[in-house]
DNA sequence: TGACATAAGTATCGCGCGGCTACTAAATCG
DNA sequence: CGATTTAGTAGCCGCGCGATACTTATGTCA
């Protein structure tokens, strides 16, 4: 499943005659056990090879943001990331790895299934306790975070996550583990049911103790009519 | 309060010997009567003067995004503007009008207080019937006005239109014209008092008919401490 | 085989918020 | 004085969400 990947993902691997003086960085994140993890790879310099960096890359000629943004997280990763979405531009004065005028940075999600064995050169490392890096790349990490939590009201990334099949408790307890924070069962299933987003399927899940839980599948019907009420709370 | 504007502000003012191919375009919106309005400007090229663009210039070398970003909002409407973020980088095959690689794009916002005459080189237009824009920018468009909506609950956006006191009656035509729909009084004014974001002044406005109105001033206390629900609604 | 543990799923209460209608209050206009 | 206009409030209602407690269905183990 893995494709080929360079020897190092965090040096950029092109070498064009004429490069656009701007980078583009991955933050990507997948769930390890009931925390959330972000990938990072080693320095390209093998003076430094103790330093860590996000997975970052040149545009190529004729490459769109997102395309690269793809080519940077599978070179890293080795999948395709299931969901995937620009954060901004960086362009401050703090240090990044290769010096790049501007820096866009993009979060993305890849299964916990699809990930392979570790390698030399790249490890993930809890959300909540980050490696240290390059200073620019720092502040990157943060706002993804921040625009992937804000962006799950929008958006199925934790049902990217999951198999086609899935038992409710596996769906909240990606929510709890994107979200970093526990949530209540039975508040989780109203909601979930007052949208009309997923339907029961005829199969089981009987693993071991405790009482078996129905598989659910992702089918969303209703389309958005909901309008958000102005918030002053969080002003 | 107008600085010094340049003649073309939609025309890349610095010739920098070695300029890094990404523009700065800002999106700037005020409110214009019951409605909300962007600033577009002429295009630069003689040739084409009837066409219409989005501020833009070039970074200039060690200035941040965000100055840039303040530098060509300042130049196109002469003041400063009250609350500005950045949206993205849009870097398309679409056309631009500077031709560069990648544009990071702002918005941002002006009191309606501070415009002065119209010059011939840029135009309000109402966000419903915008001019035909550069394919690029129009996407920006989009992008800053529902970034900005977005932004409402976390950015006291309406407050930094308003002068420092102002009635309760204006605080929500604020809100109405920056979303776009109406709201309800009561419900506009319990949610206001639940957080406590206004204090009364002594000052009353008695203007022509109806009953005086009591003139407020921004003054928020409490810190954010609510956490918002999960909402699949929006899925 | 029955008691216990474990996990899934449901029932019910209460509270607060958001939308609505309706009402009161204070000014101007004729 | 009465009509009009705008500001501001009161109360009802429904729903969403959190909390607690309960039921159901399996495996484990004495």
């Amino acid at each position: 499943m893995r494709d080929r990947v360079p020897a190092s993902p965090a040096l950029p691997s092109r070498a064009t005659s004429r490069r656009p003086p701007h980078s583009i960085d991955v933050i990507l994140f997948t769930p390890r056990g009931t925390q959330l993890a972000a990938l990072c790879v080693r320095a390209a310099d093998p003076q430094a090879r103790e330093r860590w960096q996000l997975p970052t890359d040149w545009v190529a000629e004729d490459e769109t943001l997102d395309a690269t943004a793809r080519r940077v997280a599978r070179a890293a990763a080795g999948v395709d990331p299931t969901w995937m979405e620009q954060v901004g531009a960086f362009a401050d004065a703090r240090r990044h790895p290769t010096d790049a005028v501007l820096s866009v940075a993009f979060v993305a999600v890849v299964p916990a299934t699809a990930l392979d064995e570790q390698t030399t050169d790249s490890a993930w490392f809890s959300v909540g306790e980050p490696p240290q890096l390059p200073p620019r790349q720092r502040a990157m990490l943060d706002a993804a975070l921040e625009a992937m939590r804000t962006r799950m009201d929008y958006a199925p990334i934790a049902f990217k996550l999951l198999p086609p099949m899935f038992t409710l408790s596996e769906l909240q307890q990606m929510y709890e583990i994107l979200l970093g924070r526990r949530l209540h069962k039975a508040s989780f299933r109203r909601a979930l049911q007052g949208a009309v987003l997923v339907e029961p399927t005829d199969e089981w899940r009987s693993e071991g103790r405790g009482r078996p839980a129905q598989y659910y599948r992702f089918a969303p019907r209703k389309r958005r009519t909901s309008r958000r009420p102005v918030r002053f709370d969080l002003l």
